[in-house]
DNA sequence: AATCGCGTGGCAACTGGTTGCCATGTGTTG
DNA sequence: CAACACATGGCAACCAGTTGCCACGCGATT
C-alpha cells in the first residue's frame, strides 16, 4: 500500500543479496526461507522475511526457472481464440491454473498447422507443459512434443498421449435419437473441417447410431467450422435438403439457419438442425439452436489439472525430460459427459415435402420430456 | 524433419558451450553469432550456425532474459475472455506481437479489480510490456505500473499513461443522430458498470449530442454488461419504455431485447435499440442489432504496436525503469474511428404509444443511406 | 567422556546466456 | 617501415537464483 519503502525506490532491483547482507545471513539461506520452508530456523525465516517485506523483495521468475527449470507458466494452443467454443475451455484452464499458481501463455494458431509448430517452437523453452486444444498437428507430431514437454490433448484422441475429450459418441447418439422420436428418418451430418478429430468422430458415430435405429444419413462438406461455412452448407444443400441436419459444431448450425432462410427454407418448420457445443450465441439465435452441450469450462479445467498433476510428477530431477508417467491410465482419454440442449431448431417432421411412406405423425412423449431449455451462459 | 539427429537425441538441452565445443570456437562467439550479427566474421557465424543446426540447438529464451532483462513477452490483461469484445482484441494484439516475435501471456482478471491486481503481480517480473484492456483498478493503480513497466490501456483513457480508445463520442452521436433521423425524441441509456471508463465517456457524449439535437434522454442502471444485465434492464424499464435505447455495449443491447420481447414489447416496432461494439453475435440475433462498430482487431493491433514501440524505446541500458518516453504525444489518447452499422433493430417511431405532439412520420433520406449492413465475422 | 546424530547456516558450483574489455592479426595509411 | 585503425575472437564477470556438500554446535546416547 505505501508507495515509498524505506531504502528500496525500486522494487524491482532487489536481490536476495541485498536482503542478505540487510538481514546479515548468506544469500543462500535466503533462497532457502523462501523455497524450502522447514530448511531454516523458523526465527531467522521470519526475519529474513521480515527484512524482505521491508525492503521489498519479490523473486525473479526467470533466475529461478533458470536453475530449477520450472516456470510456472502452461501453454495453452488454440486454433481460433475468438471461437466462443474455445473462450470458455480458456477460462476452465485459466482458473485451475490460476488456482495452482500457474500462468497461462496463450497461443491462437489461426488454424494453421504451421503455425502451430512455430508457437510450440517459441513457446517449449518457456513452459512446464501444454494444453493442445482442438490441434490441427498430425498425431506422430503432438507425440513427438509431447515426448519432451508434459502435454494434454482437449478434444482429439491421440494414442500413447493423455487427452480429454467430450463424450462425441453418445452427443451424437442423443441428436439422432431426439430426431427420430420427432419422426426423421433421414439426416445430413454437415461435416467441419477434415483435420478435425472431433468431425471424423462425429461422422462415424452418427453412422452407427443411424444402422441401430434405421436411419438414413448422408453428409456434406466438408466446411470452414464457422457461420460463413454454413452458409455455404446451405447454398451446397439447396437442391434437396433432407428433414434434418446435424452440424459439425454451432458456428455450422447457426450459419446453415441463416443460408436455409435467405433461399426460402424455414427451420424449424422445413428442416430441424441441430449443433454441438452449446456455445453462447446458440441460445440468442432466433429459432434457439438445438445443440449438444460439451462441458466446455470443465473440459478446460480438467485438463489442466491433469497437465499440473503430471508436471508435478516430473519434478523430480532434470533428467528424462519425457519419463512422466500419466497420471491415471496411460493413454486412455478421459470422456466428459455431454447432454443434448433441446430448443426451437428442431421439430416433428412435417408431412408435406417428405416421402409419403410413412406420413403418420407420432407424437413421443420423450420428446417432450427432453425439452427443457437452458438459459443463456451467464457465468 | 528428422526424427533422430546425430549425437544430441535430447533438443532441449544443447548449449552453447556444447556448440562452442563442436565448433572450435569460444561459446561467447556463439552467442554473438546468434543475438549480434555482424559482430562475427560471416564465415565463423555461417560455420557455429551449421553446428547449431546439427546439434539441434535452440537459445534458452530463459537464461537469455536473465541478462538482458528482455522476455519477449508481453502481458495481456482483459476482464473476461468470453466477452467476445475482448476475444478479438486478444485477436488483433497476438497477431501483432507474433509478427514481432514477442509472446502474448494472457490473463483474465474475471472483472476483479483485486484479481486484476493479483495477475500483474506475478506476471510483471516476466514481461517486458503490459496491454491492459479494459482494466477495472483506479487510474492512479494504473499509473503506479506503468511507472515500472511500459503499459498501454485500451478502451480508457488515463492521464500520463498511453492510451487507445474508440471514438465513443462520434459513435453515440451517430447513433443519436440515427434515432433522431427515424423520428425519436426520447432517448434511454441503458448504463454499463460503474468502474468503465467508458461508459462515462459513452453517457456524457449522449446528454451533449442530446442538448444539440433537442433530444431528451435519461438513464437506468449500472448493469452488468453482460446478456442477464439486459433481461434485468428490460424488468426495469418495463413501466415506461422510450421509443430508443441505447445501450453501452451489444450483450445488454441483446438481453434487453430478449427481455423486451418477454414482456410484449416488440423491436423495433415498438422500441428501437443501438447496441454498441458490433460483436460477432449482433448480426446472428432477430433482428440484427444495429450498433456502433467498434474496430476490435484494430484497436488490439494498434495498442501493440504502440507497446512494442515503447519497449524498443526503453532497450537503452537496464536503467530507469518507467522513463520510456511515449512514442508520439505524451499521454495523448489515440483515438480510433468507428462506424454505425445498422440493422433491424432499429426503425421509424411508430405514431401509436407516443405523445402526440408530433406526429408527422418523416423520411429520412440519410438514414436509407446509413443502411447498409455488414456481413458477419468471417475471418 | 567419547560418539553419534541432527538441526542450521555457509561456501561454491551451477543454470545458460550476454557483454565490457582486451589481445591478436590484418590491412591501410603516412 | 612504422603507426594506426579496424575486424575478430577470447576471457571473465555478471544476471538472480538453487542446491550439493561440508562444518559447526549442541543435545542425546552408551
Amino acid at each position: 500500500m505505501l508507495e515509498h519503502q524505506e531504502e528500496a525506490p525500486v522494487p524491482g532491483k532487489v536481490t536476495i543479496y541485498d536482503v542478505a547482507r540487510r538481514a546479515g545471513v548468506a544469500p543462500s539461506t535466503v533462497s532457502r526461507a523462501f523455497s524450502r520452508p522447514g530448511r531454516v530456523n523458523a526465527a531467522t525465516a521470519e526475519r529474513i522475511r521480515r527484512v524482505a517485506e521491508e525492503l521489498g523483495y519479490r523473486v525473479n521468475p526467470l533466475a529461478r526457472a533458470l536453475s530449477t527449470a520450472r516456470t510456472g507458466m502452461i501453454a495453452l494452443v488454440v486454433p481460433d481464440i475468438a471461437n466462443p467454443f474455445y473462450a470458455e475451455v480458456i477460462l476452465g484452464a485459466q482458473a485451475t491454473a490460476t488456482r495452482a499458481g500457474f500462468t497461462i501463455l496463450l497461443a491462437d494458431t489461426q488454424e494453421s498447422g504451421r503455425i502451430e509448430r512455430a508457437a510450440l517452437e517459441r513457446a517449449m523453452p518457456t513452459v512446464d507443459g501444454i494444453l493442445l486444444a482442438g490441434s490441427r498437428m498430425s498425431d506422430s507430431a503432438i507425440r513427438m512434443v509431447s515426448k519432451q514437454k508434459p502435454v494434454v490433448v482437449l478434444n482429439r484422441a491421440v494414442v500413447d498421449v493423455p487427452c480429454v475429450v467430450p463424450d462425441n459418441a453418445r452427443g451424437i447418439r442423443g441428436a439422432a435419437e431426439h430426431l427420430a422420436e420427432l419422426g426423421h428418418q433421414h439426416i445430413t451430418y454437415v461435416a467441419g473441417p477434415e483435420a478435425s478429430w472431433a468431425d471424423g468422430m462425429r461422422w462415424r458415430s452418427l453412422r452407427e447410431v443411424a444402422l441401430e435405429l434405421h436411419l438414413r444419413v448422408g453428409r456434406i462438406g466438408p466446411f470452414t467450422p464457422d457461420v460463413q461455412g454454413g452458409v455455404r452448407a446451405a447454398e451446397e444443400m439447396g437442391t434437396s435438403p433432407t428433414s434434418a441436419v446435424i452440424a459439425y459444431n454451432d458456428q455450422l448450425a447457426i450459419g446453415l439457419i441463416r443460408g436455409l432462410a435467405a433461399r426460402g427454407v424455414r427451420v424449424p418448420q422445413d428442416v430441424s438442425v441441430v449443433g454441438f457445443d452449446n456455445i453462447f450465441a446458440a441460445d440468442l439465435i432466433t429459432p434457439g439452436l438445438t445443440t449438444v452441450a460439451a462441458p466446455l469450462h470443465t473440459e478446460g479445467a480438467t485438463a489442466t489439472k491433469h497437465l499440473l498433476a503430471m508436471i508435478s510428477g516430473t519434478a523430480s530431477r532434470r533428467s528424462e525430460p519425457g519419463a512422466q508417467r500419466v497420471p491415471e491410465q496411460a493413454g486412455q482419454a478421459v470422456v466428459l459427459p455431454v447432454r443434448l440442449v433441446v430448443r426451437g431448431s428442431t421439430a416433428q417432421r412435417s408431412r408435406k415435402r417428405t416421402s409419403p411412406a410413412s406420413g403418420t405423425t407420432r407424437v413421443s412423449p420423450s420428446a417432450a420430456k427432453a425439452a427443457t431449455s437452458t438459459s443463456a451462459g451467464s457465468r
